[in-house]
RNA sequence: GGGCGCGUAGCUCAGUUGGUCAGAGCACCUCGUUUACACCGAGGGGGUCGCCCGUUCGAGUCGGGCCGCGCCCACCA
């Protein structure tokens, strides 16, 4: 076979050289003609384009890599697209701060706006949701270049030509056509409840977006008097801000300490106000004094006894987390004493919640119904995950997707998906049994996805909210705020007997819910595109979603749902789960905490095939702590690769029909079992075990076999090379293989060295093939014999390593004898062996003895002998 | 409080259906420049496999119970 074999091999400047050769000849282009069974699709996650990558997404993505090259390397179209999620809070946050601007709705798109040169945090210039979103996708554009090379550059086998946004056209035509599609159907609704709102971004966020964090805070015991006098009602609450809020009191019905309170009226502290004394079966008699106030609203279990209960509304918190203007003693602020009440609620009027708190507690005690001191208390309180201050629950007017209705169908898609690791289902299934209400879609914000939906406003200018006028499918994409509904023209906007457009976005996973839909670019089905629409018939349901544990509640979660209530089937057949990178000391790796490492600098440093090997060490679904060393490791493999490649297919011998030495086909038979081995790890998932069988089998190959042969590689006479000859390219071909989803860059290095075109459109090694060629003519039924007589002739030649290293003697250092003691059968198969072994141990003399333990004597030769070998 | 996962050499982790399973790499120590490789090679020390019961001829491997760690979830007043 013809090599082109370099005088000295190298790492340095692979990425570089086969990255940008790997685009010039499409390698990893998806063939859109391919049959459907011949495709094999997954639904990449789009990373979120604001910051930066960090050694996590290099992580799992690598993960994801292995398993497309190895799909492709059996043979199948790889779909296998790369999107970016630049919609949502993250961007705005950044382009605010960036250009100095803030969006108002309000203000008409300016087509020449340019951004101030000296940008201005503190006083922003406002301007038009059109314009700040042209400002968000020229910021977002950039950070995407960025993204893609260091992709690139860890050797991703992503088809570029079909990246997708979640901000950009199609994203927001697919997106806006699913609602749409769901509000026809009933399956999206619009409410005005009481919804979790952030107050510093001012917009409602989902119950997927919640996160627990710890903080300090205090336990007010606070007396509330009967409103016919006799007695005391003792609560204890965390929040005595809510107070003015409070609309009852609630025991559990079995505690007794309570039964001569429920079913009258207590008064509020300071305001006087009238509420029920109730019983709820989920009040928990142990917590406090057993009896818990329920305010419009402190949190989700105020909601629950609100709705069931039938209580009224008294609501105190404004969207901006400032208290409220009340007035006392109207309809629904009744008061026992409503001057009283009014001045109290005046030092409260405005403030802040911690503001409120504070000077509340103040009046309590002033008031005496404050019993006690504070009690100094820790606990969990729910943020958004991107927020800073606690979560609020404030009622306003939202939309919502149905999803609880769904749950036993989604538990059921559950069980019908293959999940890697199977126990990550249990997270799915947690998740669904633990929802609360439906999921609301609708946010407060400008960079995202608008709803395609205005509303008429009715002769005095007010907005019909129950009659939205829904944009057609053709007009899609449209943004309401400057496109104009069908039957109305642009003067009409915000007039009376006009419209007006619905002001909010999506929650931006209702977009990231479709990445299949989006990935295969779908059109409307109106569009006419008959050959997207013949692309995702052809991928979708795809083969894989790939993804981190940490998101299945959103992603994961909310694609089904979506897949469920469009298609009615699974997105995906299998979930492939990966677990995160903790920092070394076992922590998660936050940008708060400083610990993120960022991935550039590694793969300058150690090659991308390095970085790669330390990623797919980690196993699917365990968390791995971050270590440079793995990364030196990987390094040697790829050296070793290059070196052994190097000695094995430099001026090789010419090879022979068949394998016709013993050891050379029990090598073969060897690789078979690794091949299979490996196989099978990939076709389950496991990309990390089927690295380890090949990795681990690769260095034996190194340390032993490759040894072992050498004397018969560099032999002079033909019929004594050509089978190890035949022998070495296999396995070279084969490793080569077996290592590219792996190490792509030298893999594909190597490959090139003796092969036409890429290893990576290399058919991955087919174990029968190889069992074939390794029980070929000349095994006459001895394969188990052959299979042993490696197994102990690499045995017997470290025996005799350890002999020269313990005698601190040169490894090439000549053996006068050596006297193997082992069973008659494995001295048997060691006779096939016996050629290979006296040359690579520079031996003079074997002999045997037939006894039931192994072992070796070796007996060198003195000091300066250089006798000839026999 | 519920669920899931994990506890094997100083460190990071393999150990598929119970029978060379006590392993690998790193780190450490010793030796060695041999025509694939000093971005190297050969060798060595080091662990009562978290603890306790049980099943079994035999258990890191199965069952039960503890202890510790992590994550997810929860109606934490």
């Amino acid at each position: 076979m013809a090599s082109n074999v370099p005088e000295r091999p190298t790492l340095d400047g692979l990425e570089e050289k086969w990255s940008s050769r790997w685009e010039r000849e499409g390698v990893y282009r998806f063939d859109r003609s391919a049959p459907r069974e011949r495709i094999f699709s997954i639904d990449t996650p789009p990373p979120t384009v604001s910051g930066s990558l960090h050694v996590g997404h290099v992580f799992s993505y690598t993960h994801t890599d292995a398993v497309a090259r190895y799909r492709r390397m059996r043979g199948l179209e790889v779909f296998y697209p790369m999107g970016w999620d630049d919609n949502g809070l993250p961007t705005e946050r950044r382009v605010q701060n960036h250009f100095g601007v803030r969006c108002d709705p309000a203000v008409p798109y300016d087509p020449d706006f340019s951004p101030p040169d000296e940008p201005s945090e503190k006083d922003p210039v406002a301007i038009s949701r059109p314009n700040f979103v042209e400002l968000c996708l020229r910021l977002t554009e950039r950070d995407e270049q960025v993204f893609e090379t260091l992709w690139r550059t860890l050797g991703l086998s992503v088809d570029w030509s079909m990246t997708y946004t979640t901000i950009g056209r199609l994203a927001q035509r697919i997106s806006q056509r699913s609602f749409l599609g769901l509000l026809a159907r009933g399956g999206a609704y619009q409410l005005e409840a009481p919804t979790l709102w952030d107050v510093d971004f001012q917009t409602a966020v989902a119950q997927a977006e919640l996160e627990d964090r710890e903080r300090p805070g205090a336990m007010h015991r606070v007396r509330f008097a009967p409103a016919d006098g006799a007695g005391e009602a003792l609560i204890e609450t965390t929040r005595p801000e809510l107070i003015p809020a409070c609309v009852a009191l609630l025991a559990h019905p079995d505690d007794e300490r309570h039964t001569a309170l429920v079913g009258r009226d207590v008064l509020t502290p300071l305001f006087a106000t009238r509420v029920p004394v109730m019983t709820h079966r989920l009040v928990e008699r142990e917590k406090g004094t057993g009896l818990v106030m329920v305010c419009t609203f402190g949190d989700l279990t105020d909601v629950m006894w609100w709705r069931e209960l039938g209580l009224p509304v008294r609501s105190v918190l404004g969207p901006d987390g400032r208290l409220l203007e009340v007035a006392w003693g109207e309809p629904g602020w009744e008061s026992a004493d409503v001057q009283q009440a009014s001045a109290a609620y005046g030092e409260l009027s405005g403030r802040t919640i911690n503001q409120a708190r504070r000077r509340i507690v103040e009046l309590l005690e002033q008031s005496g119904d404050l019993v006690g001191e504070p009690e100094p208390v820790s606990r969990a309180v729910k943020f958004f995950e991107k927020g800073e201050r606690p979560v609020e629950i404030v009622t306003s007017r939202q939309w919502f997707i149905r999803t609880l209705e769904h749950r036993e169908e989604l538990l059921a898609r559950g069980r019908e998906l293959r999940w890697h690791p199977s126990h990550m289902r249990a997270r799915y299934e947690d998740w669904i049994n633990g929802l609360t209400g439906d999921w609301c879609v609708s946010r407060q914000r400008f960079f995202g996805v608008p709803f395609p939906l205005w509303y008429p406003l009715d002769d005095g200018g007010a907005v019909l909210h129950d009659q939205p006028i829904a944009a057609s499918t053709e007009q899609l994409p449209v943004d309401p705020s400057t496109d104009v509904p069908d039957g109305y023209t642009a003067a009409q906007r915000g007039q009376p007997g006009g419209f007006v457009g619905d002001p909010d976005v999506m929650d931006t996973w209702a977009t990231s819910s479709l990445t299949p839909q989006i990935a295969a670019g779908q059109p409307a089905e109106t569009a006419g595109c008959d050959e997207d629409r013949k692309l995702f018939e052809k991928v979708f349901p795809m083969d894989l979603r790939p993804q981190a544990h940490d998101i299945i509640r959103t992603w994961l979660f909310s694609t089904v749902l979506r897949s469920q209530l469009d298609y009615d089937e699974l997105p995906w057949r299998d979930a492939a789960i990966s677990g995160w990178v903790l920092d070394p000391d076992r922590k998660k790796m936050s940008k708060s905490k400083g610990n993120v490492v960022t991935p550039m600098h590694l793969l300058e440093r150690y090659g991308a095939d390095a970085v790669r090997y330390w990623a797919a060490n980690g196993r699917p679904g365990t968390d791995t702590a971050f270590d440079e060393q793995q990364m030196k490791v990987g390094r040697r493999v790829a050296v070793k690769l290059l070196n052994a490649s190097k000695f094995a297919l430099a001026d090789l011998p010419a090879a022979a029909e068949a394998l016709t030495h013993p050891l050379d086909r029990a090598l073969v038979a060897r690789l078979a079992g690794v091949v299979e081995d490996a196989t099978r790890s990939f076709e389950d998932y496991d990309y990390a075990r089927a690295l380890e069988r090949a990795e681990s089998f690769f260095w034996w190959y190194c340390d032993f076999y490759l040894e072992l042969v050498k004397g018969r590689r560099y032999d002079p006479d033909p019929s004594a090379s050509a089978s190890v000859s035949l022998a070495l390219g296999i396995s070279l071909s084969v490793f080569q293989r077996l290592l590219a989803p792996f190490l792509p860059f030298v893999c594909e290095e190597v490959w090139s060295w003796w092969r036409e075109g890429s290893v990576h459109r290399a058919p991955w090694p087919d174990f029968q093939e190889l069992s074939a060629l390794a029980s070929g003519e000349g095994a006459r039924g001895e394969g188990a014999r052959e299979r042993v007589a490696l197994e102990v002739t690499a045995e017997v030649l470290s025996e005799i390593r350890k002999a020269k290293s313990q005698a601190r003697a040169p490894m090439r250092a000549p053996v006068r004898r050596v006297l193997v003691r082992d069973t008659a059968e494995r001295l048997h198969a060691l006779e096939l062996g016996t050629g290979d072994l006296l040359l690579a141990g520079s031996i003079e003399q074997l002999e045997t003895a037939a006894e039931e333990e192994f072992a070796v004597e070796v007996e060198l030769a003195p000091n300066g002998s250089r006798e000839p070998l026999g």
